[in-house]
DNA sequence: CAGCAATTATTAGTATGACAAGTAAAATTA
DNA sequence: TAATTTTACTTGTCATACTAATAATTGCTG
């Protein structure tokens, strides 16, 4: 009794432990996908990051958006959008303008560069980055991405929204 | 048939759309469970970083390690090690030792100040990690490493030395 | 409408991540 | 054994992530 007390005990523990790992997994392989891409992005000399092409595309789609909406839609915080945003102007592919009836907001909107430059590297980078995605079937895409949003919503900062909706 | 074959490249496209949505959604999860764990360690005044914690905790099972071998332990690159190591030498958890037979390399070892500490904090620490994989099956977790393992693989930038071992 | 609270964006500070270049020591080889 | 290559670690630079603090503006409320 006491022998298999103990013995469920350690199994709760490496239990525990292998959360960590699991942690740990995720995280390295989310380091390896972002830096395969970018050491494509480099080799092909596209001169842009993966963060500052996922605003690019973001854009492409909505024509104009506001900091706020682009830092939700690219899954940023404030502060590093607007870093991003500042280099890919110096870049002279997006402007900021003003928000015509809120002058707290800045709108977004690609230049015409900024434009021809998302239509030119689509396809390439849409074939980088379905390198990851070998070797795994759909139900394995269903599990992942629903596995992914489980946790994603289990440490959900603002759950307290969600039970003011009912 | 021309409209099929339209449909069909439509599909393709669409296809290519979503592993960025993947890739997209790995990378926002993995943030949001580092950033989770980090925010209880702050409340919790443990006076560390998730990073940092890898590091003492690979220690706690090895007694001493080369800058190289925790590298590879924890996932990270060796520069980035060195200034991992630098900020918990500051906070007096570890210290550097010479390396008895090979004067390039520095041991790297918990003081009893860091013991103490890792062995105060793994089942706290345990216990917020787990937060991240509730409501998620046994299942679940076998198919999730499996497809993190699969998309590290594919990535492999080293492959080729997987090729030299036959 | 005056004062206060909330919102939007920025700035500053710290930490991590990736890559390149540099230094020192060991291992290899000519 | 001298010269070359490899290995282990460090330093520098740029980009991103997150927090906290600040500024400007808007919206709300008494």
């Amino acid at each position: 009794m006491q022998a298999s007390l103990h013995f469920k005990r350690q199994v709760i523990i490496m239990k525990k432990e292998q959360y960590t790992q699991y942690s740990f997994l995720l995280d390295r392989t989310a380091r390896r996908v972002k830096q395969y891409a970018q050491t494509a992005f480099s080799q092909k000399s596209f001169d842009i990051t993966i963060d500052q092409w996922s605003i690019l595309k973001a854009l492409y789609n909505k024509d104009q958006m506001t900091h706020k909406e682009l830092a939700e839609k690219t899954g940023k915080d404030q502060p590093t959008l607007t870093r991003i945003v500042d280099i890919i102007i110096k870049k002279e592919l997006v402007e900021r303008v003003g928000h015509p009836a809120d002058r707290r907001c800045l709108l977004i909107q690609l230049t015409t560069n900024g434009k021809k430059k998302v239509k030119e590297l689509s396809p390439e980078i849409a074939q980088i980055r379905m390198k990851a995605w070998e070797n795994l079937s759909e139900e394995d895409f269903k599990n992942f991405t629903r596995i992914l949003n489980t946790i994603y919503d289990n440490l959900n900062i603002h759950e307290k929204q969600k039970e003011n909706y009912d």
